[in-house]
DNA sequence: ATAGCACCTGGAGTATACTCCAAGTCAAGA
DNA sequence: TCTTGACTTGGAGTATACTCCAGGTGCTAT
């Protein structure tokens, strides 16, 4: 799969593609003649996994020390385990931020939807 | 109160404060003599409150936004119910992606829970 | 009165994550 | 053969959100 197919996949720019495996979110991609990427079903599956950890919020820094574990073989299971448990309690500690915020803007909409019949807001909070 | 216990209080740098102070994401502090901030009440609300949305990932933008709106009282109250609509789209996406993150981090976790007992791990996705 | 400390301002510097660009390679069609 | 277009690299530029710093002011305790 070339580089303008994926990009057109995953929405992402080829630039960023390009970027992610220059730094290492994903492991370097294959090429074939004149040193043009052809994308494997494997290098999908970790452009994938890249794109959903980031809309999450995860760091470049810790994919990057994933991928590198990853490449090292069996022996890094131990702390790659360690790692995803580490993002996990992150993304879970987002997750609450979220919906605090959520339920603050919930009742500042319910009030300002109460306000839009009046025409004033008297209390802010 | 001075900006040092403001600064304690929400676990925000003074630098932090004073930055949001000028570019608004909280509206002007009062000064007693020789220029110090004195920060009453309102202005810990505000504080507060961007603490809260920019822990979930809100713009400071969107931030801006509102504060600015807010400043020109009650003709902007149907503009400032719509950005808060606005925002709270944008965090029901965050929390989705997070879900999203989380249960493929959860798949991933049990996965290599297995692959600590067989040393190995065969297939990955 | 003077040393010390908390505070002030304006502006420069930093980290993260892209995004853009120049200059070059290569394969395919006219 | 020549041009076109997709691709390559290395490096520079950008946006966001801080974070740090120099130089200065003013209250307070000795």
């Amino acid at each position: 799969m070339t580089i303008s197919e994926v990009s057109e996949k995953y929405g992402l720019s080829q630039d960023t593609l390009r970027y992610y495996e220059r730094i290492g979110v994903i492991p370097p991609v294959k090429r074939k003649a004149g040193g043009v990427r052809d994308y494997t079903e494997e290098d999908l599956g970790w452009i994938e996994l890249a794109k959903c950890m980031r809309s999450a919020g995860l760091s470049m820094e810790a994919l990057i020390q994933y991928v590198n574990l990853a490449r090292q073989g069996d022996e890094t299971i131990a702390a790659r385990r360690d790692l995803l448990n580490d993002q996990r309690k992150q993304l879970m500690k987002q997750y609450e931020a979220i919906r605090a915020a959520k339920e603050r803007l919930d009742y500042k909409i319910s009030r300002y939807d109460e306000a839009m019949e009046t025409g004033r807001l008297s209390w802010d909070k």
